[in-house]
DNA sequence: ACAGACGCCAAACAATTGTAAAAACCCGTC
DNA sequence: GACGGGTTTTTACAATTGTTTGGCGTCTGT
């Protein structure tokens, strides 16, 4: 199972374990991969189609991404172009079932990513994974929080303008506040779901991943935190509701009003 | 400058293909690697052992060697003496299979190499090598440190000016100090990237060179060091704010008028 | 009215960054 | 090969900033 010539992290700090999302078909060779991840220190998400991948990580965060290149129906290229038209971006490894797939795989020459063609063995699927999480270290440091990175185009929130990358905010009364991580998770997550109502387990899962504990008061903590910041400088919150029992929802300009 | 986003050519200009020189015995690696590389527009040439590697070199030119260290008969460090000796030097590459070995290339303290652990993605292969060939194709770089580079020109930091070539920064105040290479390195990358916000790891990365220890303590050093500097001669600091949890940014324009 | 959900303050915690001082290194010289 | 000056890195700790928790009052829907 876990080769010792793959050294686990053997780093003194706690990592957070990766979240890996696994898409493929062959229920049981999901379990049997998702075991074998467990067992290197990874947190396993299955989904058994694109579709339910392409769902799963429109809503949440994923290190890395297994992609069955034969998935009934769409195959996994078309799940790539999916999610890059929702402009979610994330290392894939590729299964390929034959030399064929996998010069399919390589001429899409995906900057970050990689290959593997079954048969293949564990030891090597969870070093080709450690190698490919490595390399995205380097743009993981660039994520200031599961869902927003430093190279995010400032948005519009209410009225304000927030910059990511700078972890700050720009109010109409020409006013800049620094902000956490945390509320600027909040933020664009709210700003990138704007109209719809977010489940509070939503946002949560957005801000803090997948396996938060959902139970915490922090989440309320932090939308104190937005909309005292949005009242001090005079921003109506009219946009920025809560629904009871369910969540949020941030809806300016009536969006919802309209279409729906 | 290292940039760690692994973009392709993407260049308008139609680049001469650089040559690779593979050294490697095992002959499907090899082949392998080969067919990577040509995909990603490079020219390759296989030498199966370092004998054949130094004959070539001794007749022919090649703009970059990949050299796996472990060869039979002679290791890869025994052919880097004998290339020395006959005083061809080349930028290279070194295959590593284990961390041991990677330590030993570490050791070895070669200016603009670098080295890959097994296993690696081609991906990441191919962003390695092109990283190399782009520092190695600039003439008239200063070697700051054994593992990073600036441009030799005089450039304007925060109303002082610093001279690379000369290790010193004059302010307006008239004044003229001696500084350090990481001290450059740092006020060099700061300059180039001015407006933007620098990751630490991107920071560190860019002075001490892209295997260097994140971890370190060493950058905040020199910070207050520079820090410092700016004070004694009267310069705001305003510029030059640290992001926390990110990184540093240093933009001498935009001064958004407002304190913490 | 009741239970569960939400808002919110204050304090406990945790992570990151700033400093200072000492130790380790490097390099050219004696 | 030891010495000395300057540079780099490490260590240890303090200061700062960000995050989470508990408690409790209030609000909402049934």
């Amino acid at each position: 199972m876990s080769d010792p010539t793959i050294a686990p992290p053997a780093d003194g700090r706690l990592e957070p374990k990766p979240l890996i999302l696994v898409v493929e078909d062959e229920v049981e060779l999901a379990r049997v991969i998702g075991e074998h991840l467990e067992a290197a220190d990874m947190h396993v998400q299955h989904c058994p189609h694109a579709e339910s991948a392409l769902r799963f990580l429109r809503r949440n965060f994923a290190n890395l991404m297994l992609l069955d290149v034969n998935l009934p129906g769409s195959n996994g290229f078309t799940l790539l172009t999916d999610l890059r038209q929702h402009d979610i971006t994330i290392p894939t490894i590729f299964l390929t079932g034959n030399d064929e797939e996998a010069n399919k795989v390589r001429g899409l020459e995906l900057g970050g990513n990689d290959y593997i063609t079954k048969p293949f063995s564990y030891p090597e699927l969870v070093a080709r994974i450690r190698a490919v999480l490595r390399r995205s270290e380097v743009k993981d440091d660039l994520k200031v929080t599961k869902n927003a990175t430093v190279r995010d185009e400032p948005f519009p929130f209410d009225g304000a303008m927030v910059h990511p990358s700078r972890l700050e905010i720009t109010f109409p009364d020409g006013a800049v506040e620094r902000i956490g991580r945390k509320e600027l998770g909040i933020l664009a997550h709210l700003h990138a779901h704007r109209g719809a109502v977010i489940t509070r387990r939503e946002l949560i899962q957005a801000v803090w991943g997948v396996h938060a504990d959902v139970k915490s008061r922090s989440l309320d903590q932090y939308v104190v935190k937005v909309r005292d910041l949005c009242k001090r400088h005079g921003l109506t919150l009219d946009a920025f509701r809560t629904v009871h029992g369910v969540g949020y929802i941030f809806d300016p300009e009536n969006i919802s009003a309209e279409g729906r």
